[in-house]
DNA sequence: CGCATTTGACCTGCGC
DNA sequence: GCGCAGGTCAAATGCG
């Protein structure tokens, strides 16, 4: 923005003399905008600033050169009639001191026209009449001259600020659609990977798909396996045609291809997590874990699960009863996504003075109740950026750290974010994908039941420790910012580092939503999770089998890209909301989180999830 | 006057 | 069935 400004001011002056001014003018602004750190964002804002500083800039030039060659028709009307060599109309066209033959250049091409303009006017013979003029001057042929070209550059800044917009607006499209096609594609990758992981389950369930299919292509093996559960999985919507369509626009159906509302942008809808398959499995109502035995045997009757939801049009695993109070709309809105949705959950703890951390969403209270166990209450909170966002947070100190602050997301959005607010979005789906996609490894869906903590790694670098809590119902990530993980006995890295040093190791990392170094399977969790610790805290006594268990899971989870993804996006957002300026200031929120990079031992045993996870 | 917040009531799920 | 706790609603209230 700002470089544009200066690009525009300088082209502006440079304009006063005026010759390569009008076509460099505004073709500077998308390339030196694309330099920016954040092109989409720098491409939007500059376009917009610099479309109205340039239009305002242009307004007051062109008034001013109106001014000018009207006192200059008027001076020479009143001396005497015009010079046989600017004919009236010409100078009525505004174009003054050019002739017919310059008008059509100028039409066709600016520069040409600006410098043969000038050339011939000068070495011209017919300078007589000005010359006769005596106080019409070169200068004033020259101004005139300035003014045309101005007149010009105005349109065609417009016409470029036309084009601008539109290229602004196709870019936001397609990185809508990018980034949900690459989070469903994270998805299908990694039940691939699980596929690949436990090839006698999927063998042994799929049986009759396989038989068909036993002489084909392996990787068509796989599809046959992935696109359908996917399609399941995506949709709860997707079993009902007839009801996706009208959801896609407001109810955050990511999978909904946005065809059937091509003007609705979705760029921050993120997959939906989706119960139903792989680990999870639902009973009577609730999100339970089971073992693989018991998954086999549930995927053996997935199909005709499947067929018995589309006639009850919600999944089987959801109570009904439960769906209405969630929805914003309760009446045509089709309900699974976002009761499914709803399941999962990011929890963010950071210390903050400010009674909410700033995300960049705008956010409306619509309850307050106080929790047991905690002498602070627990706020409620609802996206309120657009309407029928599903999108709730709950904020919440730390009974027994005040300052620590505990935020808990739930939900995708299903509206534009800002900049600010697509780091933790992608956060919260990527969570939820992560969680009920089934990432989990199938190991541990006997531990997940009865466990309440499963998973924690630790970021080295950041002193971050990031929980996964599979207990029901709600699995959650819980990004603990406040907590000093134990270094690596090797690291060298220094203890407090700058914000701006994670937010660069992250920032490769912290593209949940635009990942293509993550789907390379080798590229995303090494590199950003140097030394993920597996911590095998469990409440349970039965420490070996259960540790090496969790440790394998672990594992497991630290290697998955969404969690990856969730880590360096709940990161990044953190490091942009601490850093001061980042929020963006939308919403109410304007706390300041302070990073907190000491104070080991700090954290507070909380009453949900990963209380007694530090063992 | 419109919007956001507050706050008590209500609903629901779950454990006993 | 009852009580508790979490979550949500909606009228009342405050504020710009």
């Amino acid at each position: 923005m700002e470089s544009y400004v200066g690009v525009k001011r300088k082209n502006v002056v440079v304009g006063g003399d005026g010759r390569e001014l009008p076509v460099v003018a505004p073709l500077p602004s998308p390339s030196s905008a694309a330099t920016v750190e954040f092109p989409a964002v720098g491409l939007g804002y500059a376009g917009m600033t610099s479309t109205k500083e340039a239009g305002g800039y242009q307004e007051r030039r062109v008034v001013v050169g109106e001014m000018d060659f009207f006192k200059t028709t008027e001076k020479r009307g009143e001396r005497k009639e015009p010079p046989p060599s600017l004919p009236p109309a010409t100078a009525a066209n505004g174009h003054a001191g050019a002739s017919p033959d310059d008008l059509s250049l100028n039409k066709d091409d600016l520069t040409i026209n600006m410098g043969l303009l000038v050339g011939r006017r000068r070495n011209s013979g017919s300078e007589e009449s000005i010359v006769d003029d005596g106080g019409f001057s070169s200068n004033d042929e020259e101004h005139r001259e300035d003014k045309a070209a101005l007149a010009v550059t105005k349109a065609e800044i417009g016409r470029l600020s036309e084009e601008n917009k539109r290229l602004k607006n196709m870019l936001s499209n397609v990185t809508t659609k990018y980034n949900s096609l690459q989070m469903q594609f994270v998805t299908l990758m990694q039940q691939r990977r699980s596929v690949l992981a436990a090839p006698i389950h999927q063998h042994e369930l799929l049986d009759p798909e396989k038989k068909e299919q036993e002489g084909n292509q392996q990787h068509q093996h796989h599809q046959q396996q992935l696109i359908p559960r996917q399609f399941i999985s995506l949709g709860s919507a997707s079993l009902q045609p007839d009801v996706e369509a009208p959801h896609s626009g407001g109810g955050g159906d990511i999978c909904a291809p946005s065809s059937s509302n091509p003007d609705t942008t979705v760029p921050a809808m993120m997959p939906l997590p989706h119960f139903d398959h792989h680990n999870h499995q639902i009973h009577g109502g609730r999100e339970r874990c089971s073992s693989p035995a018991e998954t086999d045997h549930h995927r053996h009757h997935q199909q005709e699960q499947q067929q018995q939801q589309q006639q009850q049009l919600l999944p089987s695993w959801l109570p009904t009863d439960k769906v209405p109070r969630f929805l914003p709309g309760k009446g045509p809105e089709p309900v699974p996504e976002a009761a499914t949705m709803r399941k999962a959950r990011v929890s963010v703890r950071a210390r903050s003075d400010a009674p909410m951390i700033s995300d960049g969403c705008q956010w409306r209270k619509y309850g307050q109740k106080m929790a047991k166990g905690n002498p602070c209450p627990r706020a409620y909170y609802r996206c309120t950026m657009a309407a029928g966002c599903p999108v709730r947070k709950q904020v919440q100190r730390c009974a027994e750290d005040r300052t620590v602050l505990i935020t808990t997301y739930e939900g995708n959005h299903n509206h534009p974010l800002p900049p600010a607010a697509m780091a933790m979005a992608s956060t919260t789906a990527a969570a939820a994908s992560m969680l009920l996609s089934g990432s989990m490894p199938s190991a541990d869906g006997s531990l997940m039941a009865g466990s309440n903590f499963l998973a924690r790694a630790v970021l080295p670098c950041s002193s971050t420790v990031a929980t996964i809590s599979a207990s029901a119902p709600f699995p959650t990530v819980t990004l603990d910012l406040t907590q000093t993980a134990t270094p690596p006995a090797s690291s060298t890295q220094p203890p407090r580092p700058e914000p701006a040093q994670l937010q660069a190791a992250l920032a490769e990392a912290a593209r949940p939503v635009a990942l293509p170094q993550l789907f390379g399977q080798k590229l995303y969790d090494q590199s950003k999770l140097s030394a993920v610790q597996a911590v095998a805290g469990t409440k349970g006594s039965d420490g070996g089998a259960l540790a090496d268990t969790v440790n394998a899971a672990t594992a497991a989870i630290a290697s998955d890209p969404n969690f990856t993804a969730v880590l360096a996006a709940a990161l990044t957002s953190y490091i942009g909301s601490s850093s001061g300026s980042g929020g963006g200031g939308a919403g109410g929120s304007s706390g300041t989180v302070q990073p907190l990079m000491s104070g080991g031992g700090d954290s507070c045993s909380r009453d949900d999830k990963i209380g007694e996870q530090n063992s």
